[in-house]
Formats: C-alpha cells, structure tokens, sequence
DNA sequence: CTATTAAACGGACTCGAGTCCGTTTAATAG
DNA sequence: CTATTAAACGGACTCGAGTCCGTTTAATAG
C-alpha cells in the first residue's frame, strides 16, 4: 500500500511557522522569543510547532540551512569558472566565501550550537551539513594541491580540522569583534599561519 | 565604616552546595540533575542556591576553577624546573599538561559554554581564567623563542589564538572521540602543522 | 458522495528555572 | 548582654519549555 503523501495544512504550517519565527527572531533576537509566542503569532497550537522543531535550535537549523543552499550553488557556479585555475586560488576563494558565510549565519549557529549542547547532542556541530561540506571540499582542494606537489601535508584531516577550526563561529566572532580584525585582516593572518609556509618554495619559477 | 565579613552560615553553604552538586552531577550527569534537587540535597532553600550561583553553568565554572588552580601551581612548578631548558620543550611541557587537563575538565567546559551562549553571555570562553592564563603563558613563549631567532611569526597574537583553538574542548573532544586519535596523535599533528613549519632551520648546527 | 483511516492539531498539563519578598540570623555597636 | 542592622535564607510564585491525548481533518478506498 502506497504511503499517504504530506497532508496540505501540514505542509502550510511548517512554511508558516518557519517565516513567523525568522521575523520574531529578526524583530526581537532569538533569546527574547518564546515558542510560545511563535506558535500564538503563526496561530498554531504549541503542540502543532513542536511537532516539526524539536526546539530553537532546531528553528535555527532550518534557517540556516535554506541560506546555506544559496551559498553553496554560489560556490559551485564559481569553482565550475574556476575549473581550470590554480587549486590554490580556489582554496581561498572557497574560504573567502565561507567566512562571508559564517560572518552572516553566526548568529544562528551559536544558537544551535547552545541547544546541541545542552540537550546532549554532542559534537553536532561537525556533523552538519556546512561542516561536512566544507571539510569534503577543502579536503579535496588539499588533496589536489598536494597531488600538484604544490604543498606537503603531514596529515590531510587533521589540517583540514584545524583549518575549519579557524574560522569557526566562534573563533571567528572572538576574533572580529573582541580582537577587531577585519574580514581581510582574518584572512591574511590566516594564509600567512595555515597555508604560505605549507607552498613549496618555488620562487625559483619567477 | 568596616565592611561586614561575610557570614559565617554563608560561608558553609557555599561550601556544602558546590560539594553536592559535585556529588550529584558525578553520580547522575550534569544534565539530569535540576537546582531544585542540588538545592533539597544540600538542604537549602532554591533561593539560597541562586543566591551563589546564576545556574548550572556557574556551578561548573566553579568546579573547574577550583582543578584549574592546581594545573597552575603544578605548571609553574614544571616550568621552574625547565627555567634554563629551551623554551620550545617548555612550550611543549605547556601543551602537553593543557591537553590533559582538558580532557579531564570538558565535560564541565561544555556545560558552561552552552550556558554562556544560551544567557547570551557571549565569547566567555575566551575571557575565562584558564583561556587568559593559557593565551599569556603561550604568548610570552612564543615571544621568547621568536627573540632567540629560532621562530618567525606574522601574528603572534593570532597564532597564539589558532593554537588555543586547536586545542579547544569542542575540538579537542571531537579529534580524541570521533576522530579516534590518542592524546599523544593529537599534539603530534598538532607539532608537525602549527610548530615544526616555523622553527628555523638550523640543522647545519648539528 | 460516504465511510474509513491515520496524520495533524491544539490546548491543558507537568516540570524545572529563576525571582520575589517576608522572615531569620550572624555580626557589630554600645 | 541587648539592640540594631543588613546579609542571608527559603519557599511561594511566575513563566516558559516540552508532553500528552482527546478532537479534527485531509487523504484514500469503495
């Protein structure tokens, strides 16, 4: 027997109730919002939103993960332009744009961070879809520039880790806004500790 | 006028509340004991419990602050020791005696960060007694080893930063438990990407 | 179009977090 | 030792999170 597909007010309610919380959230900052209040104001039952958002972190996922889909065709239809180019500018344009990312999504993410943590979801962080993403990708960026002789690594996924460890959300934050780096000044500080003293001396070609 | 000494009762109350919840959180888990019960355990009223401590998050601070001070005398006794040694084996020393005190203090660390972000108190981490005492210590190590020529750093700053946040609870916990490396495989990945690339080359020496 | 079914709904309910404020008690003044 | 004071106490109270379950309704069968 075929499955019964989606019912229609279900499907409406969860449109509904994802763009109330993201104007509440946006009006009011995601702390001064109750689930409560996002049920009243979608005019649902509370009973009707937990049923698809376990909480709101889980809100915030969904938030981000519609923003995240934007990026990453962005990034592709960049890197198919790229194609051919040096793997290694399309390392950096890959992090460029990914710290574009977290500077616009941190907001969410620490969100979803705080309630991952403290319903004892651990270390879902690096198991979401932006984390594994990015570390599919710069892994295989790594992989290529290696592969070019361009760069010798002692361990890939580590390097790959601590590379993303650098521009978590978090660290990032802490760095923009207590340490008053700009993007670029992040960045820079970023090729100049993680990756020029990796790029074989081949001044030599000049 | 002399400002009243803090009472007696006081006293013994801060005391007994932070030793209950220790006991409470160790036999059940951070996450499944409530204040309610820490306060009714201890035998005090939920106000008094308040009183002290903002909420979980604050109880775990205090519970790391109080392992952390002995990280610090046995750190600075370490390092006495090594007064003469180079100062590149001191770093190590100091990286060595973190990572151990980080996987023994992560299960609080994360509490309090989740608590830190859900109160919308934010970068706290990076502004905690052990972050600060981690970053100095680092920082002026690394200074010491760039003034005997033996390093050169862009950002020392930054780098000092980097180097915390490779050895960050989240991350630290995710490479021992995910990832499956040992302790000893971390801060030797750890060595062979952020330390051995900057140390200067003076095999000639040999 | 009607009956059947199971998903979806929503509000009453429980439970813990955190606050408030009248009461108690340790410290100090005399 | 007694009176005064202000810190400390503790439990009643509020408020939001999350669950439960009787009721409604969209989808499917006939």
């Amino acid at each position: 027997m075929a499955v019964r597909k989606e019912r229609q007010d279900a499907i409406e309610n969860r449109k509904l109730i994802l763009e109330t919380a993201h104007v509440l959230f946006q009006k009011h900052g995601v702390d001064n919002v109750s689930m409560q209040e996002i049920a009243q104001t979608a005019g649902v039952g509370k009973g009707t939103l937990y049923r698809r958002y376990k909480d709101k972190g889980d809100l915030c996922s969904d938030l981000v993960q519609k923003r995240f889909l934007h990026f990453k065709e962005q990034l592709s239809a960049y890197l198919d332009d790229m194609e051919n180019g040096s793997p290694i500018a399309q390392l950096q344009k890959v992090l460029r744009e990914y710290v574009n990312m977290v500077e616009e999504l941190s907001k969410w993410l620490k969100v979803i961070q705080a309630y991952d943590c403290l319903k004892g979801r651990s270390a879902t962080y690096f198991h979401s879809e932006p984390y594994v993403f990015m570390y599919k990708t710069i892994h295989s960026l790594l992989k290529e520039i290696e592969r070019q002789g361009l760069i010798e690594l002692t361990d890939l996924s580590y390097t790959t880790d601590v590379f993303l460890a650098a521009i978590s959300p978090d660290f990032y934050l802490y760095q923009r806004q207590e340490k008053g780096y700009s993007q670029d000044d992040i960045l820079e500080r970023f090729y100049s500790l993680l990756l020029e003293p990796f790029i074989k001396l081949d001044q030599n070609k000049k």
